[in-house]
DNA sequence: TGCAGAAATTGGTTGGACCATTGAGCCATT
DNA sequence: AATGGCTCAATGGTCCAACCAATTTCTGCA
């Protein structure tokens, strides 16, 4: 085991030291995600502090999604870690009623638009490429696998949240995502859920790729508009059928 | 003390197991804001759990400002728990720069648009009146303290998002508030910051009054940009004048 | 009655122990 | 030599018992 550039740290507000210190740490040996942290005995050792005390630390840094804990291998990091970084919880309440399903679509219209539109403004020529694979692997599951092709689907939707150059994009509408989800097996009975929108998804990457913000903010609101379609179908259906 | 309704939980995922618990608890309690939560050893001993594993389980809940600890007096209750809550910690990276609060407005641009446009299709009679009411509060701290109404600002556009019908674009946007203000106390030394937005909250009052949508929202999006201006002015004197 | 000091309460930290999972190395069988 | 199973050390997860530090509550004296 190599010497680790740590040093003890003194008294009060221990686990927010300990943070402190760790994120010192990590950006001095500059380590990435999928990089291993010392263990914690280490890291307790190291800091002079108890090991329960680097434990609570790591719990904060594992609320946030910084880090992931693997029994009996490690403790990993997920993320970037820099001194610097603002951590802002979001809560958000969540029904699994239709009305809130639709809330969670109110304001990935709102996003979604925005974030095609920026990604029109600031996409390169790599970022294109990108969004245009993650395109065709989306169309080549959806007609293989008769369109159950959830999950290329939230792929390529990803690669434009990023290429807007804006990361909170992509943490919201990820938030909204998984509030959708969560309530979401096959979505009210509507079994060809989001068949209505694939063809968007084509139109989108055109309108990106040709670096037309208004055109891609407009295709983006159609693709919204076809899954609150959907919703409204099924929530119609699931009212006949006397379910509650 | 009284009879807490907490029963033993079973092995594995203790901690996990240990916030369904306390999230149970809380709301057959109807536990709210401010009010104290038992105390660490009594959940430990009721949860037949040992205290460290609550300590952990209670640190994963303040890291998501869910809960407030007090040496000495106790666990508070900071906001409103329950089970089908989404927790979502935001990130945002790079530090107090330009490029930071700039994010943040990029969001609230694509928010607050869409919050005005609904707003301006669902606000009945009150809900106007309402916010009649908040616009003319601010006018007049604007006018008698020469531009600092900040504090009345706000509540003008909460009185909006609130409005909108949709509880989560005031759950978002408060956030992004937060990360805008954390940064910010005169934000990048312009001492006027936000005086240039101030007649479009008028202009946004007068959309939504006669139930314009579009209107709303491009109003709503003029005062974005006059913010997102100010902050780019700010940020070439800072650059003039040699700061980092 | 009022207030200062003592005592109890409560979260914060420590150290040491043991459990459960993982992963690497070792060995026997094939 | 390759494969499969075994052992064992490393690591995170949990537990316990004690003590520290801040806060609150109680007590008793003036």
């Amino acid at each position: 085991m190599t010497e680790f550039g740590l040093s003890p740290i003194q008294a009060t507000a221990r686990d927010d030291a300990v943070l402190k210190a760790l994120a010192g740490f990590v950006m001095r040996e500059a380590l990435g995600p999928g990089q291993r942290l010392p263990t914690e005995r280490i890291l307790a050792e190291r800091l002079k502090v108890s090991r329960n005390t680097v434990r609570e630390a790591l719990t904060r840094w594992e609320g946030l999604g910084l880090v992931e804990r693997r029994q009996g291998s490690g403790t990993y990091l997920k993320g970037v870690v820099s001194l610097d970084m603002l951590h802002m919880p979001l809560t958000l309440a969540g029904g699994n009623d239709f009305t809130s399903l639709m809330q969670t679509l109110e304001i990935r219209r709102a996003l979604e638009a925005e974030a095609a539109a920026l990604c029109a403004v600031r996409a390169g020529q790599a970022e294109i490429a990108e969004i245009a694979r993650k395109l065709d692997v989306m169309e080549q599951a959806f007609h293989t696998r008769a369109g159950m092709s959830a999950e290329e689907d939230w792929e390529f939707h990803q690669s434009i949240y990023r290429t807007s150059g804006n990361p909170l994009f992509e943490q919201i509408i990820a938030a909204m995502h998984e509030l959708f989800h969560r309530f979401w097996e096959h979505p009210l009975g509507v079994r060809d859920f989001g068949h209505a929108s694939f063809p968007y998804h084509r139109t989108i990457y055109e309108r990106i790729a040709t670096h037309d913000p208004e055109g891609a903010r407009a295709e983006a609101l159609k693709l919204i508009a076809t899954v609150e379609d959907d919703l409204k179908r099924g929530a119609a259906k699931l009212k006949l059928s006397g379910q509650k």
